[in-house]
DNA sequence: CGGCAATTTGACTAGGGTCAATGGCCGTGG
DNA sequence: CCACGGCCATTGACCCTAGTCAAATTGCCG
């Protein structure tokens, strides 16, 4: 169990930083770039924000721990993992830049879940008291929190969704198209994407095992949704993602359709 | 689609009451009894509260509404549904006396679930912007509504934990429990529970279909963990909470066990 | 090159979905 | 008051999806 071996600096900013307009939105780039970009800049303006660089493997913390701040992806991929008391243990998110960790902490006073990075990434971490009494100095960052913590609650139904309505097939084409909409929304190539997860991780993250995740990978490939442009796996190409989202509502209708 | 017929009356509370000690813990009251008689106290004093009495079937919200207000359950018991845009539904989220309701609308401006009624309760209805204003004036408010997301959050997630690691009979039984304890620590009677939800509602929340509740409730009457007091099949009594909690720890060990 | 983890694929099985028949409960109306 | 119809629940029979077990292959890394 290695602990995040972490580059750690603080950036203090000053206390009342005058309130910039929001930066204009760069060209091209989609609404959720621009909040991300918004968000972080705020952060940065208005709260003492610890930087941290972990790597793939890297706990940023884990359940248990006693909560005292919050987190913002900035950049890489992290996972949260769920821990029942009697060992269960099912990765229950996917975080990407611009999301927050640590929410499930503020209730309980500790950390409900291991958050673990894919890959190296940096993470701005923010303790929560200060954060608050940002908040009570500069009015919008409350909101900003309060919109991040309620786009969590409404991912962590749609998974219920996914998960509960859909074939082992389609949620696998569901992850694959969420990941790529993921990436498209924040600016980066969401044509080819690399999963950093071994199939074991995505089909726990999925309710299946991995037999089954490779199994719909490769039927997926077969019907020429995705394809492996390298001969390592880890890499999918997505030559369209809106068919990714076509199939996953095709598989809704067991009635009369083509095919 | 009915909609709500109710009563509706407005609470105003002095705008800067006097902040009272927390009332003291009634012997024998849990500690979730104790937090949500002293959230709904500290409600009723610094925020304008709207009351509301639905009846089974009665939606308080429906999704596509516009947000604008957040609401607790004073009493009765409310269901949320998720609709995917494909028609898929599924009942995500279940809620007793002191559960918030809403917090999916914060992000998108608007609501992302219905929220249904399952038998006669009230509801205490705050305008979002109000209880912000409400929080700036007295912070320990704020506090209660970040703790109230964060434990929507971590129950979400326990959720989904259940759905991927448990089997369909375990799923029913860690339901019960899950009412049965949520009763006890409201500080109502948990030895026998009246399920408000007919045995499709039921599979849909737990992912599974009606048939299968069926027979998991008829095995689980058969091991004497459950039975059906009355001739009808809606009141459910539980000789002992923890005995179920055992069976679902059971059903985690396919090795050689007992039996 | 060797070892090991990750992946793929096949064969088999079982848990749970689907379809269907039956019975209880209750409201409505003759 | 009783007959009827609708809804809900139960139970059985059957089948299919996905889990389990196993073997072979590939790629990675020391």
């Amino acid at each position: 169990m290695m602990t995040a071996t972490a580059t750690a600096t603080t950036a203090r900013t000053p206390i009342a930083a005058t309130l910039l307009p929001p930066q204009r939105p760069a060209a091209g780039q989609s609404v959720v770039a621009q909040r991300i970009a918004d968000t972080l800049r705020q952060l940065q303006e208005h709260v003492a924000i610890t930087r941290r660089v972990l790597h793939a493997g890297d706990s940023l913390y884990q359940a248990g721990e006693d909560f005292g701040s919050l987190h913002v992806v900035h950049s890489g991929f992290f996972k949260t993992i769920n821990q029942a008391a009697d060992g269960r243990e099912q990765v229950v998110g996917l975080h990407f830049k611009g999301d927050w960790l640590g929410f499930d902490g503020i209730a309980a006073g500790r950390y409900g879940c291991d958050a673990v990075a894919l890959d190296t990434g940096e993470v701005w971490t923010l303790r929560y008291d200060a954060l608050l009494a940002a908040c009570a100095r500069h009015a919008p960052l409350l909101g900003l929190l309060h919109e991040a913590m309620s786009r969590e609650i409404t991912r962590d139904r749609d998974s219920l969704l996914s998960l509960c309505t859909l074939s082992a097939d389609a949620r696998v084409a569901d992850f694959l198209r969420y990941w790529a909409e993921s990436m498209g929304q924040r600016g980066l190539r969401n044509d080819q994407i690399t999963l950093r997860m071994t199939r074991a991780e995505i089909g726990n993250y999925l309710g299946m095992t991995l037999e089954t995740v490779s199994r719909a990978l490769s039927r997926l490939s077969r019907d020429k949704l995705i394809a492996f442009p390298e001969r390592g796996r880890r890499d999918v190409s997505i030559p369209d993602v809106q068919a990714l989202h076509a199939y996953v509502q095709r598989s809704l209708t067991p009635s009369t359709m083509l095919q």
